[in-house]
DNA sequence: GGCTAATACCTCGCTTTCCGATGTATCTGA
DNA sequence: TCAGATACATCGGAAAGCGAGGTATTAGCC
């Protein structure tokens, strides 16, 4: 199965490794964050969460270390790595193209011109 | 669940919803036409396309009638519904609301960095 | 006539993905 | 003391997608 396909379903990680791109954080903090920033359209659940995240750190995209809070609570903070960034880069340029290829047929013109984008061919 | 988070697998009909409503079209010629959009980057299988079309005949979105050609071949050709067309609004929206959901959490515009821009932290 | 490839439909069963349910444990505020 | 938030984790079932297989016709080639 191509790339791309696979996209669908699987952006998950790119979502996850973006955040991490910007700042580590830990696995509840990024199931709430993206919480927030999609004002709960998107939603990580635990049972998706976790086991993604063990998943890319076994990848090498992220790497995982236990911290201590100051009120004692353990927590697993996740940094991404040269691979994860990478990675993020490849997974956002498909996801650009998916995109792409589903504006193509469903034929929605990008209103919103901040990226100089396809031109559409107005029937 | 709520409806969004299905989009992201479930687009198969939004896509097919798409086209039908363009013209009626077999289901042969809606996975060429598919194809050809997005220069192959999006492609239904036939173990995805046939069951799909079923199941939305059965949801009274399409309306199917088998047709002869000249030269003899059966195909079954597909109308998109009023109400197919009401769930083709409704994916759309749904959609667009996926996308720019997507795009907040990967934020694609490099011009606003939140918290001192995106300084990947190499170990 | 025999062969391949394209057109055109269909179903079965496997794999992958996702997530609800469940469990553990700590901290905070009422 | 007790509810609710924080924070981690796993398991098993459900759903989606698709490869593989099947049927049948037409077209082109030698």
């Amino acid at each position: 199965m191509s790339n791309t396909e696979q996209l669908v379903k699987g952006n998950t990680p790119m979502l996850i490794l973006s955040l991490l791109a910007e700042k580590p954080m830990h696995g509840y903090a990024i199931a709430k964050e993206i919480e927030r920033r999609t004002a709960d359209l998107l939603r990580f659940r635990e049972g998706t969460l976790y086991p993604t995240l063990h998943e890319m750190e076994q990848r090498g995209w992220i790497q995982g270390s236990w911290e201590t809070t100051d009120g004692g609570r353990e927590r697993k903070v996740y940094s991404i790595t040269p691979q994860g960034l990478q990675e993020l880069q490849r997974q956002q340029h498909a996801w650009q193209r998916f995109r792409n290829a589903v504006e193509a047929v469903i034929g929605r013109k990008p209103s919103q011109s901040s990226e100089g984008g396809i031109e559409p061919c107005t029937t």
